[in-house]
DNA sequence: CGGATATTTTCCTATATTGCCAAATAGTAA
DNA sequence: TTACTATTTGGCAATATAGGAAAATATCCG
């Protein structure tokens, strides 16, 4: 049926429809980061933030390895973050960015 | 700040979080629908659907024009299906899949 | 083993989202 | 004006999400 079809991919876009959750996907973007780190970067309790990796790790979007006490999160897919231009360029909204957006 | 950055690209992504809003992009990226056309398609309550509707336009996503009784909606920027590809490779899980996606 | 550090899980409360019903609004036509 | 159709708005109950505090788990080191 079509209608699971667009359950599941509402369920992956959801993953990243949080400021903080689209705050890590892009430092992951650059490099793999420890759990700490993420802590750190996006300013919120350590609990809060490792349900935030959880929940994208359950979705499929990052993957968790460990190395001794630490956890190391990567991007699973890199291109996520090409989605973000066009998400960007809603946000301009001027014709040009829209066009360059396009070409994607 | 970088925090606001992030909190109005997830107020876009949030606004396509969901299986009827993913339904009704969907349509739109076809061509332009009447709102009683994406209550069809939808299956749910004219009033739901209208709700739906207005996140889309408040967030920029999709603009309405009135033409008599009847309101069309469509798309302000036809890229962001493109988008739906990441998400596709997501569920599928495989590689091939994957390197695909990376080159849009 | 006991202590220190990194991360996750559980519990709880506050807030946001969803969906239907009923009522309101807008446009059209007799 | 009244009747009719298309769409939106307001109200309300159910469910989902978010975030911090405290407790639990895991790993390393002495």
């Amino acid at each position: 049926m079509q209608k699971e079809k667009y359950e599941l991919r509402a369920k992956i876009i959801k993953a990243m429809a949080h400021p903080s959750r689209m705050m890590i996907i892009d430092a992951l973007a650059k490099e793999k980061q420890s759990a700490g780190n993420l802590v750190k970067l996006v300013g919120a309790d350590a609990s809060t933030v490792s349900k935030h990796l959880s929940i994208l790790k359950n979705t499929g979007l990052v993957k968790a390895e460990k190395q001794g006490l630490m956890v190391f999160y990567s991007l699973t897919i890199p291109c996520i973050t090409d989605f973000f231009k066009c998400v960007e360029s809603i946000l301009s909204a001027h014709a040009d960015h829209l066009m360059e957006c396009c070409k994607c």
